[in-house]
DNA sequence: TAAAACCTTGAAGTCACTTGAAGGTCAAGC
DNA sequence: GCTTGACCTTCAAGTGACTTCAAGGTTTTA
């Protein structure tokens, strides 16, 4: 950062950013972002600290995190002790979510491997759709209820 | 299926098939499930076949199928050589889906454990918060742009 | 007989946005 | 000077796949 006068328009901000001009006044709003300084128009005018805080929130949810996380993760200063472990429990909590839902990835692409596999051409007849439907009765209850579908962030 | 007379109430059909009641609603509203029968005191019934093609739905959502997805596989009439040809068309699309998915976030755990060793505990005061913000800035704007935050249904 | 456990409907809330409508502002070209 | 088009503004509503709530009716159980 050169300067840290307000600078670039809401399009500008957005193209330095990779957060959309729209995006961005929704970050507003949800307190991601201060409201700022607007121009004689009453334009939104961002300085480069904006444009920085708008990559950290788009890095943050490129890593899947909530706006929740990202508020946490942003409201924290790196110099305390306290906010860093913090840092560190925000970082393992996400970890372990991504891991889970990269096992459960994992495990979807070989059924869907094995699933596909039955299809191959060679038979005239494929069987999917009747394997998918096979395998809709087999499915077990208990454990699928853990891990079906549901309000899952990832 | 030993019968095919409506026998189960909405909750017995939401244990038996591990959608819960109120998505069992949702889904008779989406035209995933036929309105379907009532008794006197116009509780919904459900047949065995009901609770197959719920669990059936229950599964493509567990393989994070959209409902549109889901739709067109239950449409599908698995004795049809056209028909076939499209669950494979749907499936293929979907393995696509996942596989992309899933580099996307074995990325991230690599990332995020890049990031989490910074803070071992070795040294009094850890780097996460700093590092994430070095990130934001070295973060490359058109590759990310694509890849980054948006409408992303898995 | 009364409480608890089920069922009904419709509407609103969730999350993280995107899209649309209706308009204000500004530089370039004719 | 006037129009065209690219920007910007606001507020409202739409998206997907649900969940939750409110306000009731029914059925089972103690």
């Amino acid at each position: 950062m050169s300067q840290n006068t307000a600078q670039y328009r809401i399009g500008e901000a957005a193209l330095q950013s990779g957060v959309s001009a729209a995006n961005i006044r929704y970050y507003e709003k949800e307190g991601l972002l201060a409201p700022g300084v607007r121009s004689d128009n009453s334009y939104r005018m961002y300085t480069a600290t904006d444009v920085h805080r708008l990559r950290f929130v788009r890095l943050c949810r490129a890593m899947d995190m909530s706006l929740d996380e990202v508020r946490t993760l942003l409201a924290l200063d790196w110099s305390r002790k306290e906010d860093c472990d913090a840092a560190r429990d925000t970082l393992d909590d996400h970890l372990q979510h991504v891991r889970a839902r990269l096992a459960e990835l994992q495990a979807l692409e070989a059924d869907l491997l094995a699933l596909r596999s039955r299809c191959d051409g060679s038979d005239a007849h494929c069987h999917i759709i009747e394997a998918l439907h096979a395998r809709a009765d087999a499915q077990p209850l208990a454990a699928a209820a853990s891990t079906g579908p549901g309000k899952r962030h990832v």
